[in-house]
DNA sequence: TTTT
DNA sequence: TTTT
């Protein structure tokens, strides 16, 4: 049982390609970085703009899926969660670092390089669709289905319920 | 493939004790009206304000949470999606509803009837700790108890992956 | 003082152009229908989509800059809040009506009729490049240029503060 | 005219007291540690807390208001946006930092220490209501109001327009 | 009524 | 119908 909401929403685009990488256990790994620019006019009445870069982890399925999709100058919406992290750098100095680990992507009309418009929203639950063999390991076992209560399109009254009556 | 982002966040108090049904099947179904207060100031200068009366559903294990631990008054965190239906009522007027279907909830330091301040964050993936079998009882065991701000950092490198990287 | 939490986020295409009309005292007040899709798995393990088509309202200069650079098919990002109403009909019945009073807007990618790439983020405090005095002519000049991943970073100090330390 | 949507949004119990801060100008600037946990379970079935500590700023009056109000084991929801800063510590090394920087805060009912249960809902056009003189600068040149326009509650159709049809 |  |  948590304690807390921790939830980050974004839309910006990818300064670069997803960099994926894989665990022993073969889950993927996608990292990218994420734009977002805002303004604001200063005291002297210019316009400022600053742009943050956010680190954005993808993990497992939506780790293959964003490294399939994603790349440099696409646009797209992430939702998560923030995670910080301490450790101690090959220097021995201890550094931190902030990541957003993303549990929800859309994509979202992009034309950065390598583009591909497309759309789509996908969830931790989501199955890429990744058919060839590629180039990176890949071997997993079942995964933990995360969907308590499939069901379907809900046409109807509202006092009494069937097992169709669902989140949908 | 789902295309567009529904997303509702809503913190607010609940006018009455949730509504728990169950389907044929079993699984539960709690309603609740849930307001949110406004204010801002007309253009005479004076406070107004405005009361939203919101319909959210809990469905499955959520809703069984949110029937056993809810009560009128709770202060909620409720995160879900929009749904409209449209229906023919017994009058055969076609009538429309709009709900919030749920899918996290975190109680809050509410102190309304049967208040219960405990707190505790559930979504879909939840298990609810409903001891009993029957179809609605309803007699409330002790509720969670409150810490205030307990922690402990987690110092970790961050360039290699385990398949303990996971999302938490 | 406000109670409550009353947000609402969506991203989605909208359905028809945008409706602007203009009250007597010149405030714009614009509507647009817009669409959100999910899928999700229904028992017998088929795909299941279904789309929400939200009413959202832009009041003032959001509404104009709506107005204006909104299309049919365009994709959008809204965050506001919702707001039932209830009113009688022409036919003396008692109506009810949901809307999200929005109150940012960014203009995403979109590719429908009209389409107008575009970008660009706005809200309640942003003021329209409406050229023209008239109270309703819609002559769109150039659209803002999209710009893919625009950035640098802002070195500073983080102890002491001066004035233009500011919320950005 | 901004790109992107940057926005966090927290739940979470206040690990100590504010500290709030004053520019050269007068404008308040108050810090606070905000944790929020969340729970998953590792793969060997075990529950693992993790809790984050989010660094929290609030500049000008929702400062003074979360100077005033917040304490130490208080629940707060806080909505904001991240702010990454690249500094060169006294040591001479360079350091980085990510900050919330918060821009709506609503008390919710928390009885940590100082508690102060309340409620309410500020954001960065609120006034406080600080009374006293207190110990703090203060003086403050007129500060830019924020709201657009301003107005009053709306019982109507929904067809035609008054000043009044706004956004609450 | 959009979009893919 | 809640809450402050």
């Amino acid at each position: 049982m948590a304690r807390g909401i921790n939830k980050v929403i974004l839309v910006g685009n990818l300064g670069n390609d997803p960099d994926t990488k894989y665990t022993q256990g073969g889950m993927a790994v996608t990292r990218i970085s994420l734009a977002t620019t805002s303004v604001r006019k200063d005291k002297d009445g210019n316009q400022q703009e600053r742009t943050e870069w956010h680190r954005v982890v993808f993990f497992g399925k939506l780790g293959e899926i964003a490294g399939e999709y994603l790349r440099k100058g696409s646009q797209v919406y992430v939702e998560g969660s923030l995670r910080y992290d301490k450790y101690t750098g090959q220097d021995g100095v201890e550094k931190y670092s902030t990541d957003i680990i993303a549990d929800e992507m859309q994509m979202l009309g992009g034309r950065g390089e390598g583009g591909g418009g497309g759309g789509g929203n996908y969830d931790r639950g989501s199955r890429p669709q990744r058919s060839g063999g590629g180039d990176a390991p890949q071997q997993r076992s079942a995964p933990p289905s995360r969907q308590s209560a499939p069901q379907q399109q809900r046409p109807a009254p509202m006092d009494d319920f069937s097992d169709d009556d669902i989140p949908f």
